[in-house]
DNA sequence: GTCTATACACCGATAGAC
DNA sequence: GTCTATCGGTGTATAGAC
């Protein structure tokens, strides 16, 4: 391969890895099989990345960080709450089911965080924490309503629940059973709000 | 080591790896760090097993059929349908809290399972989820309820929960934020159900 | 049945030619 | 900058002595 500058280099084997990751999972993302994927040599890996564990390090920080646990309604006006948190929790199950396989990398990059880098790991929920409770308090304020629980535990409900989802669904993947649920759920969540004073 | 049955061979083995796994991860089992757990030699685990393959699927089969998702309140008289739902759930993060790192290897295992034994991750959820319907309808019974929703999707739903609440709390072992999480989910699934006619 | 010794594949990482 | 060749280590699995 010509000369590409290290940057390049760098999101390419990023890229690469993902795939490997997705396809057969981390414990097959070795040097070897990556470099492979990305159609280059071993020598090209360890001049762009310092280690194998330094390419995970970024994958976990980069990619974790661009994972959507929850997506936002695309519409708010003229819709309940129970139906705004259907369409969310509607919406991130399209997102999962668009790519299992890039979900359960995710699933795998997080569970290795866990053990490898939990300080990353909590980062990530509590940025993942964050948009929930933006999320819930925009829902809240446009229908009119307001929590009877704190938000944040209303969020981390929502959240629990995200990743329940998805691995629910990763194990079965039984479409109409996880739209049950996420109608069941919204509805549940929904419970803990009340009309604004 | 003297003359061993290969059954009881076979479970200390088992044990070993469990151990190995809830400490170091399902990558650090290995054939040789499993030996050296349980104090025997190399050869005496492929006299037990003809594979460590072999040994993990043995591992995901029996181990993982053990796994408690979802415990049953202690007492059933004088509570509500959201106070059996709270112990219940509470009871499971208890179980969590008591051997975070055991759940952990549960969480490694379900997951690797999902790749090389999809079907037997599969059959262990449908079994998880008739043990929560049976404890949802013992509940609905004894406090005098009957479900809005199809049991099996609250039972499904229920079984989202411990799975995300089990990630949740792994990540960030928050108790406090746990408990309420507990709280506001069982008030949220009981909201599914109405006095029975 | 149980052990030591070993075969052989793959791992991460680097040296050194170009 | 990029490559091929190779090092040292670890992985699974087995051969063969006892």
């Amino acid at each position: 391969m010509a000369h590409t500058p290290v940057e390049e280099r760098r999101k390419a084997l990023i890229a690469a890895t993902l795939r490997v990751i997705s396809a057969r999972g981390l414990s097959s993302a070795s040097t070897r099989t990556i470099v492979a994927e990305a159609g280059m040599s071993l020598a090209s890996f360890h001049y762009a990345f310092t280690s194998r564990d330094e390419l995970i390090d970024v994958l976990i920080t980069e990619v974790l960080a661009k994972e959507e646990k929850a997506i936002a309604p695309a519409e708010l006006v003229g819709r309940s709450l129970t139906e705004l948190l259907t369409e969310g929790l509607s919406g991130y199950l399209a997102h999962l089911r668009s790519d299992p396989s890039r979900e359960q990398a995710m699933l795998e990059l997080t569970q290795h965080a866990l053990r490898e880098r939990p300080e990353l790991a909590r980062q990530q929920y509590a940025e993942y924490t964050r948009m929930a409770v933006a999320m819930l308090e925009l829902a809240a304020t446009h229908t009119g309503h307001e929590w009877s629980v704190p938000v944040p535990v209303a969020a981390r409900l929502l959240l629990t629940m995200t990743d329940g989802l998805t691995m629910t669904w990763l194990v079965d993947r039984d479409d109409a059973l996880a739209e049950d649920v996420v109608r069941a759920a919204a509805q549940a969540v929904a419970s803990l709000a009340h009309p604004a004073a």
